[in-house]
DNA sequence: CTCCGTTGTCGTACGGTGTACGTGTATACC
DNA sequence: GGTATACACGTACACCGTACGACAACGGAG
């Protein structure tokens, strides 16, 4: 036991209280999250972990960016479309894996890794030689796309998807009072593929503005 | 006193405490809303508002209804194209009024009043012709940038918008380091009219619907 | 070797939260 | 008039973030 309890009693530090505050978070959602819980989950006791974040504000921005810094960047040379695509899906994909960092997103300044990415898409629009005005609104159309996107995604992530869907047309639901509704929840239990629903705007923006280089 | 007293001590119901709450979250935040803060915010004492709400959770179910009653329907013959206009910009207005209620819209299942609005919407890009399974894409594509932007524009008002900016591209940020970014935030300084951002993406939509219908 | 400052760990305590449970009173109905 | 129901609320509990200070381990200076 006493080398079972040298054993999780690795040393503690910024990095591993950050990694398991995501890991605690991507396993039992950000409600579970408590200092308390998260100072058993590392072996140590609560204060302990106040020497390593200043508060929980602290903590949370920290995991934000863990997570902002597995968004790849786009590489040196790439073409000003595929770095626009790579960092959206990029984005995307990261927020699924760790939704609970949707909602935290913007609720604080951002950090090194997410102002990082912010540069790499203003310089892949600027690259693109459209109007300074337009690609304004289309980082903005962007980013808002991946952010709502990934919102809409989570809140159906609740407690099983297609459980929870069947449970709302049927109860309450009537078909004949909202008959498009019950459709729209129809093509989501059986349509899959919701890559798709995600690619439709990012190319819609993304054709706009490549059409509008003459 | 006496007087004072049965004044604010108008008899309690759901609707009161409702709208007490909404009133206390946009003038102080929805951290600020505590039910001891609320029950005294009524003029009662905590364990009371308990006869007309579940739980804490049932009360901001019943004020992100309440917001969303807010939001005008589309009218009975109104073309489909307008139909979607009114609803993005009624429900970008609700938010704008109500920024605590962006992070609730998707957190419950909806209620009567938003699952109204969902079939007012669907029913209008069913009205517009477009084949199903685009008018499927386009729905979501119109909530995500709808939530997507709101939640953008909360982040913003977190503490004095300019203020914020400022101190963020001088403090940390070096222009030569990050150039673009840079820009963007002095775009943002300079330029005002946000509506044109929200305009701009719901007319990218609308557009593309508009074409795809031979 | 002794002393001392630094660093890391943690116990205690405080004011806050949501809410379960039970108790009292006022009102409405037979 | 007796009884059932609705309503207001006092108390209590478990949990939260964290301020404060005590204590031990350790590294370097004298």
């Amino acid at each position: 036991m006493a080398s079972k309890q040298s054993a999780q009693r690795q040393p503690l530090s910024r990095d591993r209280v950050l990694r398991a505050g995501v890991a605690l978070a991507d396993r039992e959602g950000i409600a579970a999250l408590s200092m308390r819980r998260l100072a058993g989950e590392v072996g140590y006791e609560v204060m302990s972990l106040y020497h390593y974040v200043a508060n929980k504000d602290d903590l949370l921005d920290g995991m934000v960016e863990l997570v902002a810094d597995e968004i790849e960047l786009p590489g040196a040379g790439m073409a000003w479309r595929e770095a626009l695509w790579q960092t959206a899906t990029g984005m995307r994909a990261a927020l699924v894996r760790h939704p609970w960092a949707v909602g935290l997103w913007f609720s604080r300044i951002a950090g090194p890794n997410r102002i990082r990415l912010m540069e790499a898409q203003l310089a892949a629009l600027a690259d693109s030689g459209v109007d300074p005005e337009l690609a304004h609104l289309a980082y903005h159309a962007l980013l808002n796309h991946v952010l709502g996107y990934a919102l809409q995604e989570q809140s159906f992530v609740v407690e099983g998807d297609p459980d929870e869907m069947v449970e709302r047309f049927r109860a309450g639901l009537s078909p004949a009072q909202f008959p498009h509704l019950h459709d729209h929840l129809q093509a989501h239990l059986t349509h899959e593929t919701p890559i798709d629903d995600f690619q439709f705007l990012v190319d819609l923006i993304l054709d706009r503005l490549a059409a509008s280089r003459e």
